[in-house]
DNA sequence: TTTCCTGCAAATAATTTGCAGAACT
DNA sequence: AGTTCTGCAAATTATTTGCAGGAAA
């Protein structure tokens, strides 16, 4: 059995573009230059450190245009931003959605799958008629190392 | 049968004074007034409105001695304070923790009893040794008005 | 009178915005 | 040509910090 046909990240910045385009939106250097940093790297992060890794190669490329185009691809769908407790937030591909247990001590994130909040969504549904969304915020605590 | 006995305001901040002092500290009127606040209404909230309650009764009082009084009391254990999502920290009294719930469509504040977090909490623990503190960041998501 | 606290101004951190010119289509 | 994007500088928001004078013990 197949899954979904594994694209290389240069098909998937093409895509993007080209969905970009489709919305009467522009291919300019700084989204080809994002969207290779966002499709070549599993890890998240921070405004920051794309505009550092884009800026390797564009070097005029300015953060506030990197934060404007994170904006852009977050009402795409194509990223979503996650505060990790204090300090920036951090961007990552919305097809790895996952939640994060953050130490509030050392700092260390980890990657919690989604089912991990099954029965808190469930009880918050119920109880409240809430829907968490358990990927925008991460929830902190004490890691076993410094618990 | 007697549940702890139930003190004014006035009493518990003449407690927390007396702590303060026990631990080398000083009783001012900034300190007085700010728990004067935090000990006569329940709401969660924010560093500033505390600086405005506080410099109604006495207006000099600044609003980084309101900060810097804020940890201090956090570090006494008496309040704590919460980041509902995108904004400013809110504070309230540590005796009444609990976990929020926060739309982040329309900014409702529920407040979520720590035992709603109980599956959370065992599954973080026993699946990544994990310690979860639900007080100290809100759990985003969508309200029944807005889902 | 000694140490702690406070007011004030300035610094910080992360992000957003106004604007005029440059780049895509 | 006509929008959309971008760089830059400046504004914003929430909070922190340095310092010198003022107040508690």
């Amino acid at each position: 059995m197949t899954t979904a046909p594994a694209r290389t990240p240069s098909e998937m910045v093409d895509a993007v573009l080209t969905l970009l385009r489709a919305q009467g939106g522009r291919v300019t250097t700084a989204r080809r230059q994002l969207l290779e940093a966002l499709f070549t790297s599993v890890d998240h992060r921070t405004a920051e450190e794309l505009a550092a890794e884009v800026q390797s190669r564009a070097p005029d490329i300015h953060l506030s245009t990197i934060y404007r185009n994170l904006d852009e691809l977050e009402r795409l769908g194509v990223i979503v931003h996650t505060h990790l407790g204090h300090g920036p937030a951090t961007y990552h591909l919305a097809s790895s959605a996952h939640g994060h247990l953050v130490c509030e001590r050392c700092g260390a994130t980890l990657e919690a799958p989604e089912e991990l909040f099954r029965g808190l969504s469930r009880g918050a549904q119920t109880r409240f008629g809430f829907n968490i969304d358990p990927r925008h915020f991460a929830v902190l605590g004490r890691c076993s190392e410094c618990s």
